[in-house]
DNA sequence: AACACGACCTGGTAGC
DNA sequence: TGCTACCAGGTCGTGT
């Protein structure tokens, strides 16, 4: 479910939902971590921070609830903390009966209690900048581009370059850029590759502004976001720019999807 | 060091 | 209708 935008979009629905919340307690349902419940009980929610897809909830005391929701994932408030649904694998019971749900079909999601310094530190030494802040530059991204064999593809999807782009967004920035996901980064001319960094941040701020309307109503995701895909899926489907069939191939373990004629 | 691949899990769905 | 096979918006550990 979740790249950055989606991710965006959760964090705002939450920053205005439990900002100020106390946790009376958590109940850990099934396979997380013990220290959550530990930790979280009797704290209050100061903060809902976004580090490219990982989720931070600032407690009280110096505590940080980090979780990334993978796949699959997705952390919401319902009404009656009772009321989960059977995937919910942490619940937090906030004063006043409100539920903070982590719920999760495949169980692939993550969450843990740190510090806010550990969490800090180690989120700073794995993520790359985030493309939607004044840290992600064209110097900066072109000059790693350019020292990297990665294919443009694999290049983006490291968290370690940009913080927060996946399969989605990576495969619709290389079509706007045009450039083929298969090409090695530092085989890319640096006029292409500023290009992308501007791609990069335009698809993402849209992106983000689709989720956040698609998630506005209650309760979970709406079925999918608006944001129009040109490649993304779209396997066989002509090119909505030069007509040539859009093709589907295994990337790193992953569908890519591209237009052999656009993207060079 | 860089890459490929399976594992982690379960649910939805296309195809027979 | 029911079964099967395959795919899934992510990351990590292992082996080459």
């Amino acid at each position: 479910m979740p790249e950055l935008p989606e991710v965006e979009a959760v964090c705002r629905k939450l920053r205005d939902a439990v900002t100020g919340a106390r946790i009376v307690e958590a109940r850990v349902l099934r396979c997380g971590t013990v220290r959550v419940a530990e930790q979280a009980s009797g704290r209050t929610l100061q903060a809902v921070e976004r580090r490219g897809k990982h989720i931070l909830l600032r407690l009280s005391g110096g505590v940080t609830i980090h979780t990334h929701l993978r796949m699959s994932g997705n952390l919401y408030v319902i009404p009656d903390h009772r009321l989960h649904s059977v995937y919910a694998r942490v619940v937090f019971e906030l004063l006043g009966g409100q539920g903070l749900v982590l719920e999760d079909k495949r169980v692939l999601a993550r969450m843990d209690a740190l510090s806010d310094e550990e969490i800090n530190s180690r989120l700073d030494r794995e993520l790359g900048p985030e493309p939607l802040s004044e840290s992600f530059t064209p110097e900066q991204f072109v000059a790693r581009a350019r020292s990297s064999r990665q294919p443009a593809k694999l290049f983006l999807m490291d968290q370690g370059n940009v913080a927060g782009l996946g399969n989605i967004y990576a495969a619709e920035s290389l079509f706007r850029a045009r450039i083929d996901p298969r090409k090695a980064m530092a085989r890319v001319s640096p006029a292409k590759l500023r290009g992308l960094h501007g791609i990069i941040v335009s698809v993402l701020s849209d992106a983000v502004e689709s989720a956040v309307a698609a998630y506005a109503g209650p309760g979970a995701f709406h079925s999918e976001e608006s944001f129009p895909v040109a490649v993304y899926d779209r396997e066989g489907e002509p090119c909505m720019t030069c007509r040539r069939r859009i093709v589907r191939i295994p990337q790193g373990g992953r569908s890519t999807y591209f237009c052999p004629g656009c993207q060079r």
